[in-house]
DNA sequence: TCCTAAGCGAGACGGTACGTCTTGTCTTCCA
DNA sequence: TGGAAGACAAGACGTACCGTCTCGCTTAGGA
């Protein structure tokens, strides 16, 4: 947002970084550590930087941490934003297609962000967004049912959802995106029971 | 598990350990500091014991607040077990009260744990125990639907209601405990588009 | 020593140099510091110099004292070399007049320098500059008194001069200069036990 | 002076500092390197302790230096206490003769301690103790000779006889400890001009 | 009754990481 | 060309925490 141009080695080092601090964090789920045990020194080893560097840019791991996950995040928002059709949670799969596909293609990294290791930074980013995206496109009255209010209602399936693909990537995705997109589009809408009974309306039908 | 009797002082200790973990994880997270900034020697002063008391009892901080934790969430399980008559997670919100008032009697503690700062062990729990308890009592088919397992089905839900409790709990309970599990109760059998109908059968009537 | 001039700029960046870390000096000593925490950016600030441009002029920080104290020393020197009458250090007290004139002059640098915090550099400086120059005066037999050196017993006055004048800065200059070069006088000509005997010959009778 | 005995692997782990120290001292000399260089993870290094354990212990290198010189100069400061007969500065070259020894003993140390690298330090505790000494074996006069202190006269004898230390290490001590202790009683007693004099009392006489 | 084994306090220490500071080099851009 | 401005590598600094060890005290149970 500032008016100056970054300088493009200002660039490069935080691109480095971003990529580092990615990398070790799969790595270190791979071998079954603790994220905490990334130190600033392995980040800026893997980056090719020198540790005070590192200081130059961020102030915390968390930060840059953020700054990072924020760029991987970006692209999901991005294809939301570009859709050429408006997207309906409710009336179609396509906002979870999105989602599902973008999972997928960095599968490896966002199995560590949302798994046991994760921080609850990566859900509640992403559950933020479908709220308030949700919330955008659906306009629903403030009180729904006597008690419960919209936001409640939106944000319970966000988090249902973000909860579904936290499953989905620890089980090793097992179902392709589009079936989950598909059952993430019925269970929001329907519930748990519409997969009960015999006849019911899939959406896959 | 050991058949010896443990010495009444290992028991005391252990105990203290347990209380101060806990209660730093309180008031760090209403300090603004992150979980990780409790020091071994934080939780030994807290409790009144030497430093190195704490490693004739515990490899690391986790091992104690998985401990720690354990005796927290027996309670809940103490209470499904213990109940009069069988819960069924679809028929009643009997099973959603139970936890409710468990987090309710806890809730400072449960904020933090589920939280943003949190780290998925605790959710991770209590989903495990919810998922195992509900396919216990119901007893689904392996597969539903053409694709889904019921093992997933069930597993979303869990994660759906720990996802409204850690919602509830940000909000700083808004809602009675009842209200709660009402909600969960009808979200989980019959999802978000039962509460948009305005004929909808609602749980509490 | 070089044929082409100098840039006036050059010459004034090193003038700004000069008077920078000589000022610091003395601020460090006032402010109880280590002569050593003084650093490159603090003299480029007080230049108003970059630091960068510390390094085309000076490899070390002590190289440019060394510069910036021969600056100071060159007065001293000047004042021998340009006396109208020869200086002769056996005969007379004007050598030593000189030496604590200029001393008092720049008492406040030559208080830290000659200090106990100073390094053995300037002493040394002036030590020579005096045993060289009372040698060249005097013209003593190589060998006196069985086994000394001439250049032993010169170089071992005039450290006892600098001895005395770094007490005297030390002791925040109780006597006049005057009355300090005849005292120098003395006891470097007489001893100790000079000033003993009360009808002793002073030297200012 | 504490009461308290001092835990015997902290007397180890503070010999071993000294040691490493004062070593490093004289090897960074021979080396042509600066005091300051020495690092304290050099002299962690040197003394195998762990760089924190410094720490333990002192808080800046001066401080450990400070302790180590001062457990070389006890032996020098014993020498003076223990002497069976009392040591009079003025009326023999005994006193001169300790201290030389002393000073041929560890003359690698006391050359780079003294010299031109050295920081006045050690030069002043040396001065400090002969000064206090002489002055209670002495009892001169408050003032003598019109307005010098009795204090200024010992105290720049004393200075000389450190500059002459100075200067023989410098040179290689090219005279014997005994001809040093002789010279040094001559020159504080009777001045510069008592060696001109053909037939002047040698001390040796 | 002693005594002996376990629980625990206390402190020294090796070791790793931290965040900061200073240094020296480089590159770009301006007067 | 001299100098300003800023990014960066390198390495030391002083501190914090960790995990281990050794010592010495207490206390309860068995000889």
């Amino acid at each position: 947002m500032s008016a100056t141009k970054l300088d493009p080695r200002v660039k490069r080092t935080r691109k480095l970084l971003w990529d580092a601090i990615l990398d070790l964090i799969i790595e270190a789920d791979r071998a079954g550590h603790d994220l905490e045990a990334i130190t600033i020194q392995d980040i800026a080893d893997r980056a090719e930087v020198n540790r005070v560097t590192f200081y130059l840019h961020y102030k915390t791991k968390s930060e840059l941490l953020g700054d990072a996950i924020e760029s991987r995040l970006s692209e999901l928002t991005t294809a939301f934003e570009t859709s050429p059709s408006p997207i309906n949670l409710l009336e179609s799969a396509k906002g979870y297609q999105l989602l599902f596909d973008h999972i997928a293609q960095y599968a490896a990294l966002y199995k560590v962000l949302l798994g046991e290791r994760g921080t609850g930074y990566v859900s509640n980013r992403i559950i933020d967004y479908m709220t308030d995206y949700a919330s955008r496109q659906i306009n629903l009255p403030a009180e729904i049912s006597g008690f419960v209010s919209s936001t409640l209602l939106v944000r319970a399936s966000a988090s249902s959802v973000v909860s579904i693909v936290t499953w989905w990537l620890r089980e090793g995705m097992p179902y392709s995106p589009e079936q989950m997109a598909a059952f993430c589009f019925q269970f929001c809408c329907h519930g748990f029971t519409s997969f009960l009974s015999p006849g019911a309306s899939s959406p896959t039908a």
